[in-house]
RNA sequence: GCUCCCGUCGUCUAGGGGUUAGGACACGAGCUUUUCAAGCUUGCGACACGGGUUCGAUUCCCGUCGGGAGUACCA
């Protein structure tokens, strides 16, 4: 039998990091078994549904880069996708839970269910449970609203086998008869899920650690219905810096936050595979393909691991500078074009981006760390002004800049030799021309090379700045 | 409260009955450099605790403690 993993969130306006790891982990583990990733919009309550959701989650996994065989608007054998759109379904399977005895209505109120809480009970006290048949389907035809619950063993014990946290065993007695469909007719998560993931053949369970409590509900169910149970994988919890679960309040938490912030998938998607799963050697930079290859289920720890934002940022750093700089133009252009810094020409863009990519840490850095390649300085760092701007500075420049203009060829190698020439002839060491030249071509105190940088810069704007900067300092 | 899960440097983790407990991020120092980064070298830094089992436990077992999750007609 062929593996199919999916991955069902609900869709609450944006994909949760947490519910990238996740999916990503699912994808991973379908793809390496030649098997088939499904995504399963699970929006069985009404109350919670936010407009174009659903489009912002699979905007969110296609810009990650995991991709989805079935789902919605991909449409295969087994949908549709959207639970929603799936209630004759569930109704079906209630019908037959019904019939067998291993569910039944209940008319409680939600008065009542608050008064029994208030009262300490920490389950439902199966009240209805003694409700004759005959009696029950009478009233429902009288129209009185209900709910339909699950029928839990007194006794006995659950027992399954989680792929990462081995056995697991619950005892009925804990179990509460769960709901299963709502007053209004909707599933909820534990009988959607069960039918679903059956329905949809999928072969392995892969989910965050807050269903792992709940999963001897979907056993039985399983049970009820005479289906096999599939493989269950519960991931560790991805943890805020005070190790309760991740949450926005203590930070981002969407995938297009980090998309926004100027992170590249590769890194994210990188950095979040680690969290909870390593290769078992101490590589670390990871591209998909090498995930693909590389990812194992069984080497899923079991603790929940804090999202580390400066780790985050080292690996984008890292993925940054392997990046070949035509793949960040497409990435720092649009912010360019935002700074009204919209003139400048491919073969200028690709140069900067070569010369800062070793000096960044997200690709807004490529804009606001270095303004000074799309703009005249509108002002110069004043501590490097004081430190290097002397009184002998000012003919020293200007012997410079008569030098640069002989230049044919505005290279590096051959700015720097004219530098050092002057330096000379001044007899001062090189740092003395060093500092405020790049004080006036940059207005920043540091930055690239400096010989790189003017080379970048081109001849007719660093002669420019130089002599702006005479005036201005005067 | 009850149920379940988890517990190696601050963080992500490797390891596993006998190791100088390894790596990465962060932090400190140094080297390099025209600056800032990057890079290289280096330092700091952990087996939660208590009992067993054992010649020997960080590793296996039990307990305690700590943390987390679940306990909804939310997922």
């Amino acid at each position: 039998m062929s593996v199919r993993t999916r991955f069902a969130p609900s869709p609450t306006g944006y994909l949760h990091v947490g519910g990238l790891r996740t999916a990503l982990y699912a994808f991973l583990f379908a793809r390496q078994h030649q098997g088939t990733f499904i995504l399963r919009i699970e929006d069985t309550d009404q109350s919670r549904k936010v407009e174009g959701a659903t489009e912002k989650l699979i905007d969110a996994l296609q810009w990650a880069g995991v991709e989805f065989d079935e789902g919605p608007g991909k449409e295969g054998a087994y949908g549709p996708y959207i639970q929603s759109q799936r209630l004759q379904i569930y109704h079906d399977h209630i019908k037959q839970l019904l019939e067998q005895g291993k569910a039944y209505r209940c008319f409680c109120s939600a008065e009542r269910l608050e008064q029994l809480r208030a009262g300490g009970a920490a389950m439902y006290d199966r009240h209805c449970r003694s409700i004759r048949a005959e009696d029950a389907n009478a009233r429902v035809a009288a129209g009185e609203p209900h709910v339909v619950r699950m029928m839990i063993p007194d006794e006995g014990e659950v027992r399954f086998h989680d792929e990462v946290r081995g056995d697991v065993e619950i005892a009925c007695s804990t179990i509460d008869d769960q709901v299963l469909l709502k007053t209004d007719g909707f599933p909820t998560y534990h009988l959607a899920v069960v039918v679903d993931d059956h329905t949809m053949a999928v072969t392995h369970v892969i989910r965050g650690e807050e269903w792992l409590p709940s999963t001897p509900k979907h056993i039985l169910l399983y049970r009820y219905f005479g289906w096999e149970i599939p493989k269950f994988a519960h991931l560790p919890l991805l943890l805020n810096p005070d190790k309760s679960k991740l949450s926005k309040r203590q930070g981002d938490v969407a995938v297009e936050d980090y998309r926004a912030k100027g992170y590249l998938k590769a890194a994210l998607v990188n950095f979040v595979a680690f969290l909870g799963w390593n290769p078992g050697d101490e590589r670390e930079i990871f591209s998909m393909a090498e995930l693909t290859r590389d990812f194992s289920i069984e080497r899923v720890g079991k603790a929940g691991a804090v999202f580390n934002i400066d780790k985050l940022n080292w690996m984008n750093q890292q993925h940054i500078k392997a990046a070949p700089a035509s793949e960040l133009l497409p990435l720092i252009r649009p912010l360019l074009i935002e700074k009204q810094w919209d003139a400048l020409p491919d073969a200028y863009l690709l140069q900067v981006i070569e010369l800062m990519k070793e000096r960044v840490v997200v690709t807004g850095d490529f804009v606001t760390t270095c303004p000074y390649f799309y703009e005249d300085p509108a002002s110069y760092d004043e501590t490097s002004r004081a430190k290097n701007w002397k009184p002998e500075t000012p003919a020293q420049m200007r012997s410079l800049i008569a030098r640069l203009e002989t230049l044919s060829t505005f290279d590096a190698a051959s700015i720097e030799a004219s530098l050092r020439t002057t330096a000379e002839e001044q007899k001062v060491g090189a740092g003395k021309l060093i500092h405020p030249m790049r004080l006036s071509i940059s207005g920043a105190a540091n930055g690239p090379s400096l010989f790189h940088l003017a080379e970048v810069l081109g001849k007719e704007t660093v002669l420019r700045r130089m002599k702006r900067t005479l005036e201005v300092f005067t």
